[in-house]
RNA sequence: GCGCCGGUAGCUCAGUGGAUAGAGCAUUAGUCUUCGGAACUAAGGGUCGGGGGUUCGAAUCCCUCCCGGCGUACCA
């Protein structure tokens, strides 16, 4: 990308100055651009003079221009100049930028790919929302942040696996079977309570009436009898579907669906994991439970394995979970992705990676602040055990998928965010999704009408465009695959939903400022209509890097 | 108490070492006999939570205090 060859440039200048004796020798920091708040500063600029001032003993001014006058000449670059008090900035020429307009169009949807994962598998972990009940709006906001982050992942070069962790193991699965095989006695007249610390959804009335039926009453045991163990996971599996398809709905797909339970499979990772830790003498009986001797690791407490009635912790199975992740299948990266409730949990989860012979290193946990969901002023509660759950496919249904991804990835994941059902449905009017796919809807709109009038952008001679609306829509198409970059290195991917707006933004002055199609101008129109042409690719690309759809009318 | 995340325009949020701190919404005033007005232009609006420090330069880094959310289970 462009930017990377400003930065080479300024390196070379560095390297030459130094050897013709106009900067004194040193080891020079890494390179770094960025681009001016201010158009009048340049297209990149360059702070290595400011930096360097101290070990070139020089003020910044004077190695700037010792700088400039070292920098290689650049068919990119139309001239670099000094500003006080030491920057280096770089104007790009306008035919340069222009041509890039035919780059763009040739490689479509290449563009904006990067070399940055080198083939490298990673992993992204997302959502694993307990199968206890339907998907809530707060479960949406990792599953717009991990299914984009997967897409941006590839995009940048990495083999990404998406994966769902199914919890279908554990307490809360026994809980939830209790609870169903209460609601299925409902069905036939029998007076029986849902357990005390089960689930009152309505929803699981309709698990069970689904389970009646497909299959009658062959699971009802006589009155007072307890269900037959396998039970609940038949509505389990019922609960998984429903939230495939949720989350399908929302775009989104999974390469796999790990199932917790698998793990415990005689020789399966569970077993592994506990032999190799008890062979390294991390476990001690304690209590009448078992324990993991973290404290040894750094942590601030030790952990149980498995409880005092023989049970497994949570905790033991995900260390089973990732053992399996970087032993079994050796993926070079894993990212996990998190509300964050589970903070508490990083750092057990990184000792534990290193106490199995993992990389904890190459394991990011991406963790996104929590989601409140109001009625007006009052505030919802999203647990599936307090009864009312307003689900994702709610929401989905009334908003629209793209309005609703568009919304989550609007703010970063550190930040806490308001979801208010009242102002959903306004919400979705005043969402700038649609000022973005407005753009592309309208440039869709003038190339068909180009296309019925016979224009055509053959043989476009793109050194027409000149104009500033259309030099800066030109800048703005060559940003996409920094900020591709930029979602990757910080697991950011909210900087697309910025960006997409200020690429639109720059379409629609272009748009307003200069008229496409004009029959009195057959070169300029040519030239007009590669500039569109090569916009709805930017536009496509970065709306579908967003799994938001990029539609030709609206 | 301790740990993690926040505190930036009326509201919702970008910006994590650069030049005069930005956007959307809201408000106000305009553009338009339209290649799709879901558009464009402009104005007003800020002690970047408070205080101290580091630096040529701090919203950004360090220290400290205040406020809010979350965590601190033999739940997941």
């Amino acid at each position: 990308m462009i930017r990377d060859e400003i930065i080479a440039l300024t390196t070379q200048a560095l390297a030459a100055a130094q050897a013709a004796g106009d900067l004194p020798q040193f080891a020079a920091p890494e390179v770094t651009t960025e681009h001016p708040a201010r158009p009048e500063h340049g297209d990149f600029s360059a702070n290595l003079p400011l930096r360097i001032q101290g070990l070139a003993r020089m003020k910044a001014i004077a190695v700037a221009e010792a700088l400039q006058k070292h920098v290689p000449a650049h068919p990119a670059v139309d001239r670099v100049v000094v500003a006080p008090p030491g920057f280096l900035n770089y104007y790009l020429a306008p035919g340069w930028a222009a041509a890039q307009a035919d780059v763009i169009v040739a490689e479509g949807d290449r563009f904006a790919s990067l070399t940055l994962g080198a083939g490298k598998r990673a992993q992204i972990e997302y959502v694993s929302a307990n199968p206890t009940g339907p998907i809530h709006v707060g479960n949406g906001r990792g599953a717009a942040i991990g299914s984009t982050l997967a897409n941006v992942m590839k995009t940048a070069g990495y083999d990404v696996e998406q994966e769902y962790y199914v919890n279908d193991a554990g307490t809360q699965v026994a809980i939830f079977g209790r609870t169903l095989y209460a609601r299925y006695e409902q069905l036939f007249g029998r007076e029986v309570e849902i357990p005390e610390n089960g689930y009152p959804g309505e929803y699981m009335i309709e698990v069970a009436k689904l389970v009646q039926q497909r299959d009658g009453d062959k699971y009802l045991r006589p009155v007072g009898e307890e269900a037959d163990p396998g039970f609940g996971r038949i509505g389990l599996d019922m609960m998984v579907e429903g939230i495939r398809a949720d989350l399908a709905h929302m775009g989104v797909e999974y390469d796999r669906w790990y199932s917790e339970r698998s793990l415990m499979d005689e020789g399966g990772p569970y077993h592994d994991v506990m032999a190799l830790l008890r062979q390294q003498g991390q476990v001690v009986e304690r209590e009448g439970a078992t324990w993991f001797t973290s404290t040894d690791l750094g942590e601030s407490k030790d952990n149980v394995l498995i409880r005092t009635d023989g049970q497994p912790t949570y905790y033991a199975t995900d260390i089973a979970y990732h053992y399996d992740k970087f032993i079994k299948r050796g993926f070079d990266r894993v990212i996990d992705i998190w509300g964050a409730d589970h903070q508490g949990h990083v750092s057990r989860v990184k000792a534990a990676v290193t106490a199995v012979g993992g990389n904890a290193e190459a394991l990011d946990v991406l963790l996104y602040q929590l989601v409140t969901l109001r009625r007006g002023d009052v505030v919802v509660p999203l647990s599936k055990r307090a009864g009312e759950i307003v689900t994702l496919r709610d929401v989905v249904d009334e908003v629209g998928r793209d309005a609703t991804r568009f919304f989550f990835l609007l703010t970063g994941a550190n930040q806490t965010m308001d979801f208010d059902l009242e102002l959903a449905k306004k919400q979705s009017d005043e969402n700038p999704v649609y000022y973005v796919q407005y753009a592309h809807a309208r440039i869709a709109g003038v190339l068909k009408r180009a296309a019925d009038e016979g224009y055509t952008s053959d043989g476009a001679d793109v050194a027409l465009l000149t104009h500033e609306a259309e030099q800066t829509l030109l800048r703005k198409l060559l940003l996409l695959p920094e900020v591709v970059e930029k979602v990757v290195l910080e697991l950011a991917p909210h900087h697309l939903t910025h960006y997409a707006q200020e690429l639109a933004g720059a379409f629609h002055v272009f748009y307003t400022q200069c008229r496409v199609i004009q029959a009195e101008e057959p070169a300029l129109t040519k030239a007009r209509l590669r500039l569109l042409q090569a916009t709805t690719v930017v536009l496509a690309r970065t709306l579908g890097l967003m799994g938001i759809s990029a539609p030709d009318s609206m």
